[in-house]
DNA sequence: ACATTGAGTGAGTGCACACTCACTACTAGC
DNA sequence: GCTAGTAGTGAGTGTGCACTCACTCAATGT
């Protein structure tokens, strides 16, 4: 923040841009789309309001945009754990599931954005366009990545939904039987 | 309803309670929690907003309310696909799948409180709590009602957050090839 | 030196929201 | 009829929100 300050005070808009999205995240990520405040946001980026809605002319273009980060997140994981289960020779859709589990434990921002993106969907066709577009990557991705069977790609994102539902309620492995039941991982391929 | 009519113009509180929750489930459904105002509920309920905090003190609490509502009305129809099932000695399980199916294409206020109910409680620990009194009863009466083994169990509820997500996002089974591919009913039963 | 452009903001605006208060009208029990 | 209690509301209140406007200042090219 200092270390520029002698030559450049300003910074591009596109370096504003960057740093509302990773603001974005957080805070959507926290509260959902409708509870969160565009001041929130602007406060975490560093950044007056007003400038904020210049970068991003309505609140609901800078969810999407966010949206379009999670997506490349996800992408980004899936392709690595592909690559490495690939050198490894184990099992490509398995990998990209550990992945996953391993990415959403380390960023929980990624897996809320999922859930309040579902949310704000099925209230906003924008939004609902933004998530398709995020789903139609994934499952092409998992699909050309991993080889595998269509019901076993199919198994593979039921299971992602289901962690996600159980993380946005809470639901610790612990606590009670039901909820083993379901955090429960399959064993770690379908046939052999 | 109308058999008192004459001698009676107020209703009892709890007629009123009961007629709330019912256009809170259809308001919430469309706009999610954070998005409706009371404003809105109260005047599908035919009722004045002051009233509506007399009968519930927070938004929150009803919006817990209509959860509640949500569990009885997805328990009410597993049991009876269920029961259903073991009359024509077909896999109780399927029918539970079929009947929910069934249920949220007929009523789909279901499916979308349930996404909307899990991107609000991802916020709020209150409306977590009351989601997992619901999970926690859909998956006892799913094991106790269809005695399957967990990991089948574990798939149900799988493919129902898978369907409830891509309901949300308005995906139409037509629309592309990795839409089909989710949308896809894997065979009925797994291992006959 | 100066003009042009782009970064950045303080101070609004108008509206919508959760929730409250003081009050009226109905009804059942005596 | 009267009274105690419950059904029901009109009219706020204070706050918070998405979005705007008019403006300042820094950087760069000539």
């Amino acid at each position: 923040m200092e270390a520029t300050a002698k030559t450049r005070s300003l910074q591009t808009a596109d370096e504003r841009r960057e740093a509302l999205i990773v603001a974005a995240l957080r805070t959507f990520s926290d509260r959902g789309y409708a509870a969160t405040p565009t001041t929130e946001i602007a406060k975490a980026a560093g950044i007056s309001q007003a400038y904020l809605f210049r970068l991003f002319p309505t609140k609901q273009e800078l969810f999407i945009a966010a949206i379009g980060r999670v997506r490349e997140r996800i992408l980004a994981t899936f392709s690595t754990a592909a690559h490495q289960a690939r050198n490894d020779g184990t099992p490509v859709l398995d990998a990209m599931g550990n992945g996953y589990v391993e990415l959403v434990s380390n960023e929980p921002w990624v897996l809320r954005m999922l859930v309040h993106g579902s949310s704000a969907a099925a209230c906003d066709p924008d939004i609902a366009a933004a998530n398709r577009a995020c789903w139609k990557q994934m499952v092409e991705t998992a699909q050309r990545e991993s080889q595998a069977p269509d019901e076993e790609i199919q198994r593979f994102f039921a299971m992602g939904m289901l962690i996600n539902t159980l993380a946005a309620m809470d639901v610790r492995e612990s606590d009670e039987s039901w909820a083993k039941l379901l955090c429960e991982k399959p064993p770690p391929s379908i046939d052999n």
